[in-house]
DNA sequence: GTTGTGACTACCA
DNA sequence: ATGGTAGCCACAA
């Protein structure tokens, strides 16, 4: 398969698309960039991300619902307040997916 | 080289 | 519905 540095930039090629407003789950975003039931290294990518990203990271989140990080932590704070920012509606500290989910591209 | 961990999921009890 | 387990794969120690 792709090499590992391919596979990371096919992921934020993935992600870069996430329309505002709307989310994708890690699953999701590994089968879109071509790499199936690699849910974990879409994760690993984008705790991997550059420095000089501008990625919308914040789109991403686990199959639940629900931010990858500790609730209340600094990142799971940070990643709320942006999807909030772009009208994304928390309830319980979830997301309604059915709402949000990103509709893949035909 | 092996082992453990992690921003994950799917499957089964 | 919920919880444990197995599959995945890159990376650090």
């Amino acid at each position: 398969m792709l090499p590992t540095s391919t596979a990371y930039q096919a992921i934020w090629h993935v992600v870069a698309q996430i329309p505002y407003g709307t989310v994708a789950t890690y699953g999701q975003v590994a089968r879109l960039a071509g790499l199936p039931r690699q849910a974990r290294l879409v994760g690993y990518a984008l705790h991997r991300l550059p420095s000089d990203h501008t990625l919308p990271w914040h789109r991403v989140v686990n199959v639940k619902g629900q931010l990858s990080f500790p609730l209340g932590g600094d990142f799971y704070c940070l990643q709320r307040d942006l999807l909030m920012a772009e009208g994304v509606v928390f309830e319980q500290d979830k997301i309604n997916l059915t709402q949000y989910a990103w509709q893949k591209t035909a």
